[in-house]
DNA sequence: ACTCCTCGATATGTTGTGCATATCGCGACT
DNA sequence: AGTCGCGATATGCACAACATATCGAGGAGT
């Protein structure tokens, strides 16, 4: 039994009339006969009743035509569903992220994203550490990551694939009654006998705090590593030190801790796009370049860089391969 | 595209592998590989990766293999569904019925159907007039009818076919306090001076009623018509006259109102059971066979007689015909 | 009652295509 | 470097799907 046997009985019962069928099929009487009188043979049973008006089915006929409609909607609909994920324009994107993406990028593109595609469905998966989302992404169970992490200056023949969305400034968080709370900006040097509180953005490379520091003349003393920033934010007004925040997290305010910037400007990390490079899903290029059109990266994505070897390196002893 | 295709991938998918999926589908590799070529050719895009691990479906190729196992489902549950019909094992059954068939036949059928051939579908449809019900059946909006209707000695080429299901006696129904009620049985000679209510029965052919009353030499004298038993009753404990009506039916106890035998006994016409005579429908058939066994019906369906031609005449008459 | 006409079935020939056999190309592993 | 595994490609064959021609039966029309 194939697919022509079931279009061929369709149309035979919706003509009524084994000849206009075989037209509207563009084939000949004889051979639409043959055919069904062929799928008959194989169910066991006549499905069409031949009477002098014309043609009807039979009960089993009926049955048979419930079920083989059916079958013909499910085929084209897995061309149709098919040439949907080809062109992109449907399928599912796993994007993994850090707490950092939550307040920027994340809200911003889903939004535009649906309304553009909105057969692409995005399932979201937050990770604490952007360390464990890469790995997820290396693994396959994320399409896409985004986070803060180091990236390097050209692609290469990289794995990974990272377009940096915004550059960040790190800003000094202050308690609201430190004695340099109130100034615009704060020289680097004049931190030098503070304590720091930091994120896990220093935990591994490039370490940009430290060499800041160095070249102001002092190592940085470490009071201690939070994951997030209110909880940062939180132990800085209770007094534990001073903080250490990408400047555009500062939004989520909390009182009693004041974002300062310093001199000379320190970059972070900035937040990034990441994929993989063998990834030649189309929808994934739909949210990038959604991405990339919300936050007005310039960038485009054959302009991607990779991402610093050492830290794949991490991922991968992190569990980043089954 | 046909089946072929889709059953190709989907073995292909399952075993990860050309080869195997090859032995497994009874083909040798190069035209599966072929087909499956020719698949992605008229999908347009590719739909399994070819790594050297083995075989893997792209983002496309999962949506299309969703729908195309459905495809597959479908079409085997047509050709299931197709077979089980012409077998007699499923199948929707429209059984048009009169008031009589309410009380004896449907409910004592039901079940034991239902527990036989549980994919057999009686559709019920009660009339108030049997014509109706044989109408029904002529113009195929009912595919067997149980009532009472006048029948012929045997088959010819009657397109109905009609399986009296049970002899039944006509007795005649008198209020409490009528002189009579009290006998076993009322001579129908005694019954001269009465005034009669009876049921559509009579109001065709054959006028069994009247037959037994000119026998016993008079004319009955009829004060009215109405339309089921328990009416009948009614009217009759109401004074209006005497009623006549089949022995079985008095189950329907009614106070007020006696069934009373009438010598010599008059038969009415028995509960039958009617068919298309072209009607192939194994389901029918089985229907017919439970509605034997459960009555204990001696007569075989290929004894079944035909409907009185007078009768079937009337009913065209009444709009068998579309 | 006769022919004509319609429509599906049957008969016969032709072509496309689905399958088999044989071979190739390309990574991976030893 | 050699071998192995696996899918792609090349080539030939055989069948089946289709076309053309004809048949046969059941109405409809005159």
């Amino acid at each position: 039994m194939e697919l022509r046997h079931l279009r061929y009985l369709v149309e035979v019962v919706r003509h009524e009339h084994f000849g206009r069928a075989a037209r509207a099929l563009g084939i000949t009487q004889p051979p639409l006969s043959q055919q069904i009188q062929a799928l008959e043979a194989e169910v066991g049973a006549p499905l069409l009743e031949r009477t002098r008006h014309g043609v009807e089915p039979t009960a089993a006929g009926e049955a048979f035509l419930e079920h083989a409609r059916a079958a013909l909607a499910e085929a084209d609909a897995a061309l149709a569903a098919a040439r949907r994920v080809a062109r992109g324009e449907a399928g599912t994107v796993s994007v993994a992220f850090t707490p950092s993406a939550v307040d920027h990028v994340l809200p911003q593109f889903l939004t535009p994203l649906r309304r553009r595609w909105p057969d692409i469905v995005v399932r979201p998966a937050e990770y604490t550490l952007t360390l464990d989302a890469v790995a997820a992404l290396v693994r396959g169970d994320a399409d896409a990551v985004i986070g803060r992490l180091p990236v390097a200056s050209a692609a290469g023949q990289a794995s990974l694939l990272a377009l940096p969305l915004q550059e960040d400034r790190v800003d000094v968080v202050l308690p609201r009654n430190h004695p340099l709370a109130g100034r615009d900006r704060v020289p680097v040097a004049r931190l030098r006998d503070e304590s720091f509180v930091l994120t896990p953005l220093e935990e591994r490379h490039p370490r940009y705090w430290h060499v800041a520091c160095r070249a102001a003349g002092f190592e940085p003393r470490i009071a201690g590593l939070v994951h997030g920033v209110h909880t940062l934010a939180g132990v800085v007004a209770a007094g534990l030190g001073v903080g250490l925040a990408p400047q555009s997290t500062q939004r989520r305010g909390t009182p009693g801790a004041v974002f300062v910037p310093v001199s000379p400007a320190v970059l972070a990390p900035p937040l990034t796009l990441v994929w993989r490079a063998d990834d030649r899903s189309e929808s994934l290029a739909r949210v990038v370049g959604t991405i990339r059109t919300v936050l007005g990266v310039e960038a485009e994505p054959q302009d991607a860089v990779a991402v610093d070897r050492a830290y794949v390196a991490a991922v991968h002893g992190r569990g980043g391969a089954p």
